[in-house]
DNA sequence: ATCATTAATTGATACAAATCAATTAATTAG
DNA sequence: CTAATTAATTGATTTGTATCAATTAATGAT
């Protein structure tokens, strides 16, 4: 971990960031600035690994740039990854109870900008709207969470994975954005089913090239949709959509 | 679903169960008064199905009475039991996002307060320790269910049983306050397995006799704790405590 | 461009837990 | 109190996925 003096420039780029994030909006921008001036910067490495405890990570932290995992293990070596975070996600170990650990591993070399836990209470003390956005994060992260467990709990090797390349077509254009091994993790397998169940997924019409994902017609993934899910579909309800 | 007109009587009573829920901690009686004016009882009958989606049931419910489970279920029938819910729990089915859909199942006949979404939002905007509860009960809801995908994805069938009766001990004493089918369900497996899971346990010094758990010394389920477990233990940290 | 390293795939096997089937125990209703 | 119903247990079998092992593909460094 490497803390980062804020030079002019960077410190324009990092606010120019921050104010995009859903969690600022509608906030004067007299009250942002400020806030942002206690803005921290911190870079890991990657394969570090960090452990974000109640107590020295009490913070709000922002992705800015790189990429990494927050996952629990245990003694086997066995991990659960309970979420993938790259650029423009938020984390908030500020938010966890006393006792409460999660690991933050880094795939790449990452930045993170943050702010203190007495920084973010002030604000939430200051301004309604930030503490009606901070419910709305929370809330929407209690949500993914049950989807998370739904997804671990109900649905087949297969349908993990149909579910995954929905996802991801829906967000990024049918293409592997992350290494297979860490999609697996999330997954909750081990490479070799995530392998099998690609393989598997020819018979749905679905190929796929090292990175490249290919789809015999666009609808061959909407098996693997579930209404919440494909509320981020732009054909979500139209014609052609399943939950129409 | 019946709903109930609340006599001068049972008002009262039902005002001091709402007065002890942490969400309304530190709040003037005034304010929470006020606020309890507008609120609604609700009885749903055993084996009733109630699907909270965030249309028909954006509100913040308590239950007063009775027993539910909270579950996603897919085309096959098989289920996810997110939570148990049983008296002073609180969900809050209008943090939400609109698509996303929740099964209650209930299992005993329940009595449930409610209050609208608008009501709460109002109190939200209106009284800023609210707006904190708020937020605590959401960020307690993530972690909880960040324990429940670890404990799902990571715990074997055994760990998985000896942390569940390491949490009945800790709450209530030594014995089942659920159907066993139940709590199997919670635990992401089969009434089979939690069985034999169960006389497993014998190895360990730990022995079932229908509702009663009978352990030959009082830390033979310390094995199955972990930090954030643990801290509602009453010997946590102290000499005896593994975490000590 | 070539070598070294890591990632991904493929095949063979093992194993934990689900399923299926039958019995016994515990509740609930009359 | 007894019969009927539902819950829990126990045994036999099946099954999906992890594990182990080996190979091939892709990526990164010199």
């Amino acid at each position: 971990m490497r803390r980062m003096p804020a030079n002019k420039d960077s410190a324009n780029n990092y606010f120019d960031f921050l104010s995009n994030q859903s969690i600022f909006a509608n906030i004067s921008t007299t009250d942002l600035d400020k806030f942002f001036g206690s803005m921290q910067v911190v870079q890991y490495q990657k394969d570090e690994t960090v452990i974000f405890d109640a107590e020295e990570h009490a913070n709000l932290y922002f992705a800015y740039e790189g990429l990494f995992k927050l996952t629990q293990f245990d003694q086997r070596g066995d991990e659960l990854v309970l979420r993938i975070i790259d650029q423009n996600d938020v984390i908030s170990p500020m938010h966890f109870l006393p006792h409460y650990n999660i690991a933050a591993k880094f795939v790449k070399d990452t930045t993170l900008i943050c702010f203190s836990k007495n920084k973010v209470n002030d604000l939430i003390a200051k301004n309604h709207q930030f503490s009606m956005n901070v419910i709305q994060l929370l809330a929407k992260s209690t949500q993914e969470l049950m989807q998370f467990s739904e997804m671990l709990q109900l649905k087949t090797t297969r349908e993990k994975v149909g579910w995954y390349l929905l996802r991801t077509k829906i967000n990024n254009n049918l293409e592997f954005v992350h290494p297979k091994r860490l999609i697996a993790a999330y997954l909750g397998m081990t490479p070799e089913s995530f392998s099998r169940a690609l393989t598997d997924l020819k018979n749905d019409g679905i190929f796929i090239n090292n990175k490249e994902i290919q789809l015999e017609s666009d609808d061959k993934l909407c098996q693997y949709c579930d209404k919440t899910t494909g509320a981020d579909c732009n054909l979500f309800q139209t014609q052609q959509c399943a939950h129409h």
